[in-house]
DNA sequence: ATGGTTTTTACTGCGTC
DNA sequence: GACGCGGTAAAAACCAT
């Protein structure tokens, strides 16, 4: 931003003024002939004023690298950074060339001029567009961090997000589709993928996106780019229930255990992940004697209690079944 | 859009502290 | 009487077709 460079000059000559007058004071004198001391901030040197001993060398000037020698010079060949603000893709910063076949003074080019102003156009689009995705990346990055941290995910989540927001990305997946809502999309499958699901519902609250919206772009990324995951394993849920409620390592394994059995069973299918975790999880605590409510543990898993009751008896038959035979 | 399935909402009754 | 738990019916949400 404009700001930033500007700034930066502006404290950088304030400090240089201060310095010059602290130098006036406490004689910053030249070891050779006992001139005055100048800094010339244009070259990087500190230089004496009467033999011209250049004293200090290459120090890092932070200066512009253009004279001005006037104030409207100034404006005009004022430089600026990288824009340190996403929000929108270019600023108005970019190059645009004119679509007009004329040159400077409005007259026509010749058809090898026009030729070549074809070629810049198209380099010059490629590049921009270039520089636009990347700008969309670095914001959807940030995105996808924020919602990372805030919902505790880890660094390899992240990652993978990131890269299948970079693979939409290049597969040109992103028109007609926002990028928080790609974003939340990714991190939504790489937590899956990487086994530490997250339900649509946590994820659509830390996201600025509602959950139809993720939803749908989830789903479109998955077909698009081929993403294989398999639908979300209840025991995935467990631990993070398990510690959310202060339960033992007993219960946890109780509650694992019993998921398994479901499993051959073959009670699952169809189910929520998460509600069948959230009465495992239940009905562990009841077997190791903790001291957990249904209402507690719905709370915790975003389920309802009456889902965690009808699921945490078919848990249990289940189980009744392998012990018999 | 439709129909079947699952989940949620809301309400009620029972037992316990 | 509040709380935890269980059950039910109807509504809502979800999913495949």
């Amino acid at each position: 931003m404009t700001e930033s460079v500007r700034d930066r000059s502006t404290e950088r000559t304030r400090a240089l003024e201060e310095e010059d007058e602290t130098a006036e004071g406490e004689t910053l004198r030249c070891p050779e002939c006992g001139g005055h001391l100048a800094t010339d901030t244009e070259h990087g040197e500190t230089v004496c004023t009467e033999c011209g001993l250049v004293v200090e060398e290459d120090e890092i000037d932070r200066g512009p690298e253009w004279r001005a020698f006037d104030s409207k010079e100034k404006d005009e060949k004022s430089r600026v950074g990288a824009p340190t603000t996403q929000m929108m893709h270019d600023k108005g910063l970019s190059t645009n060339i004119g679509w007009q076949d004329k040159d400077a003074y409005g007259k026509t080019l010749s058809s090898r001029q026009r030729e070549k102003m074809q070629r810049l156009r198209t380099w010059n689009e490629r590049f921009r567009t270039r520089d636009s995705k990347e700008r969309n990346l670095k914001q959807a990055l940030g995105e996808i961090d924020r919602m990372a941290s805030a919902l505790g995910l880890p660094e390899n989540v992240r990652e993978t997000a990131s890269v299948i927001y970079r693979r939409a990305l290049a597969d040109d997946l992103l028109p007609g589709r926002s990028i928080e809502g790609v974003s939340t999309a990714a991190l939504y499958a790489s937590a899956r993928q990487a086994g530490t699901p997250r339900s649509l519902d946590e994820i659509a609250n830390v996201s600025r996106v509602d959950k139809d919206e993720i939803a749908r772009t989830y789903r479109y990324i998955v077909r698009e780019l081929g993403l294989e995951i398999k639908p979300a394993d209840p025991e995935q849920y467990v631990p993070r229930f398990a510690s959310e409620l202060d339960l033992s390592d007993e219960a946890e394994r109780r509650a694992r255990k019993l998921l398994k059995t479901a499993k051959e069973q073959g009670v699952h299918s169809g189910k929520s992940p998460v509600g069948l975790a959230a009465a495992a999880v239940y009905a562990a605590a009841l077997l190791t004697n903790e001291k957990v409510t249904q209402s507690e543990v719905s709370e915790v898993a975003n389920i309802s209690e009456v889902t965690i009751r009808n699921r945490y008896h078919e848990l249990l038959e289940a189980e009744e079944q392998v012990q018999l035979p």
